[in-house]
DNA sequence: CCGTATCCCATAGGATACTG
DNA sequence: CAGTATCCTATGGGATACGG
C-alpha cells in the first residue's frame, strides 16, 4: 500500500489518470483539461507514472511533434479504484473547489 | 474525486485508517505503528481525519489521560479502497521502504 | 508543440520542549 | 498519556524563459 500510494504521490496524478480511462491523449490536451498545471509540473508527473509503468509515452516523429500519452494493462488495473474514489467522492464530497 | 484525494491527503492518513481497520486504538498505539512519525504530527493527521468524519475520537475522563480512535461508519466505507490499493501494491510493488 | 532549465516560495511535517 | 507551542527544513510544484 506504501507502493500504491507512492505511485499516486502528486497533486495531479489522478486526474491524468482519470483522464486517461476512455482514450490516450495529447500532452496539450492533458495540459488544458488540467488548466492550472505549469508545464514543468505536468511534465515531471507524466514522467513519474511512465517511469512507475502506469502510461505509454508515444512519440511521433512529425513536425510540429506529438506525443501521445494512455494507460498501460498495470494502469488500467488501477482503475476501479479510481472508480471507487470517485463514487465516495460523489457521495460524502463537500466540494472542494 | 478531488474530494477523496483531499480527505487522504497527508503522509500518514492511509496507514492510520489501515491500521483502525479492525479495532479501535489508543493514540500511544498509532504512534508506536508509525515508528517515525512527530507527536505533532500525529495529532494533526488525526484532527484532520476526525474532522472530515473518517473517525471518532473518544476521550476516557481518567488519569492518566486514554484517547482512542476508531473508523465511522464513513471512515469504514472507505475501506474497501484501501484493500484494492492494498492488493495492487501487493502485486505491483517494488516495496519502497 | 512539447519539452528542459532555473529560480523561488508555500507548506507539510520533523525536532524539541513544555503542560493538564 | 496525550496532547500544545515553536521553530526549522525539505520538497513539491508554480512562474518564467529558452530550445529542437
Amino acid at each position: 500500500m506504501a507502493y500504491t500510494q507512492h505511485v499516486l504521490s502528486g497533486r495531479w496524478k489522478f486526474l491524468i489518470l482519470w483522464f486517461l480511462k476512455t482514450k490516450e491523449h495529447r500532452f496539450g490536451e492533458i495540459k488544458a483539461l488540467l488548466n492550472d498545471i505549469s508545464q514543468g509540473s505536468l511534465t515531471k508527473q507524466l514522467r513519474e507514472l511512465e517511469k512507475d509503468g502506469l502510461i505509454y509515452r508515444n512519440v511521433f516523429p512529425e513536425v510540429p511533434p506529438r506525443v501521445e500519452y494512455s494507460l498501460t494493462p498495470k494502469g488500467c488495473e488501477f482503475l476501479p479504484i479510481l472508480e471507487m474514489m470517485e463514487s465516495f467522492g460523489l457521495k460524502f464530497g463537500k466540494t472542494i473547489d
